[in-house]
DNA sequence: TCAAAAGTGTTTTTTATACACCCATGC
DNA sequence: GCATGGGTGTATAAAAAACACTTTTGA
């Protein structure tokens, strides 16, 4: 039987996490990307990763990792898929988990991205990434595609009070398409999760927008489909 | 930074999958266990796993394991999550992923089977399970549902030959409860993914109904719901 | 005054759901 | 002949999509 082989005899692997990080800026659905500080692919563009303690869980370990580069702790995230083809990093064997995470890119400590030579790059954009990261980017997107196709993701992603313009902007980003004010606006505004304030922003257009925030996570509504096909 | 540390100084894991096999058998959807064979927990019930060798990926793992339970090759198997509480096992530090697979209980090697002390056990009435094992279970089933509620499911788990009712009645047991046969039957055809042939099974029903196989994979039109909410 | 975004309303199309009803046949 | 599942059709409800139109205001 598989499993029989007593635990001692078994080989070990090196476990690390990735973590594919995304903000919203100016439009556009960014990820944050590091110049590589070690060999082998020294100085080329990758996630941020980190390896995995004995005594933590990758979730941990992702955690860990988020808040050394951004200084934010509670920061949503969600295991995307396991890559561990044997020759996927020429420098060993390691087996990588990978993570997505949505952050407002204005809450986060600038200055220790800074430190670390990360950079924010639009998705539509990005550089040549080392080893099996363009995949993992890849495999991220799809899965913020599809949470974001049955709950609104923007309370990570967008400032405290947003438009809903905005939040429509950021879908537009997310999915690659233009989505129709009206509709998105009856749609969003009929999940009945969004609470309006009474100041408006008066900087993307004349007349002016209202603000919105989002209600907590338990006075929402569960399971509604948002985006369709 | 977290990654630039030496990749020899770090610690190892043991790597492990576990596979999570659905089966649909006389209208009940069944998962495969097993009595546990080796300390700790020896004799209780659990899924079927086995480590992760250094030069293969954990997929590849999960399709040896499946191979030397079943028999069978090239069944469908998808990843479900990583599980890594430091203390699951008992035994050790264990990582786990854990693997859902699909398999048409007919076709498979029922003497290997029973040479590891496998069951069947009904989705709805399973026992108690070791260590993480029932978390696993759950998780997929869920994702089991989220495939289902995308895609046809049926070509994995049915003879190749069907009628729309068998395959109403698998959904039936997937999702927990009762599909309308008439609209089931409308949807079903109105995906293109079925192809009906001459013949008739008789013994569900005195009238006779038609069996159905599935189209190829690439014959089919991509990403239509067929489950909602 | 007019361009441009905010916001509301209306119409059309599509899809889901509920359910009536005929069919074929073994008992 | 009638109970049973097979199979088709129809009527209603709900949701999505398309798009017209009105409001506000800075340039």
């Amino acid at each position: 039987m598989v499993s029989q082989q007593e635990y001692g005899s078994q080989e070990k692997h090196l476990l690390a996490v990735d973590c594919v990080i995304f903000g919203y800026e100016r439009g556009e659905l960014k990820l944050l990307l590091f110049k590589r500080q070690l060999e082998p692919e020294k100085g080329k563009w990758s996630l941020i990763g980190g390896w995995v303690e004995p005594n933590e869980t990758v979730e941990q370990a992702a955690e860990r990792v988020l808040l050394n580069i951004t200084g934010l702790r509670r920061i949503f995230q969600d295991e995307v898929k396991v890559f561990s083809a044997p020759d996927r990093d020429p420098g060993g064997r390691v087996v990588s988990v990978a993570f997505y995470a949505l952050i407002d890119i204005k809450s986060h400590d600038k200055e220790l991205v800074k430190q670390y030579g990360a950079q924010w790059w639009p998705v539509t954009k990005l550089p040549e990434l080392i080893f099996d990261h363009a995949q993992m980017a890849n495999s991220s997107l799809q899965k913020l595609r599809e949470k974001a196709s049955f709950e609104l993701v923007g309370a990570d992603l967008l400032p405290p009070e947003f438009t809903i313009t905005q939040l429509r902007q950021l879908y537009n980003s997310i999915f690659s398409r233009e989505f129709d004010p009206g509709n998105f606006r009856k749609k969003i505004l009929s999940l009945n999760a969004v609470v309006r304030l009474d100041e408006k922003d008066t900087l993307d257009s004349k007349k002016g927008a209202y603000y919105y925030t989002f209600k907590k996570a338990d006075e929402i509504d569960v399971s509604v489909r948002i985006v369709n096909s």
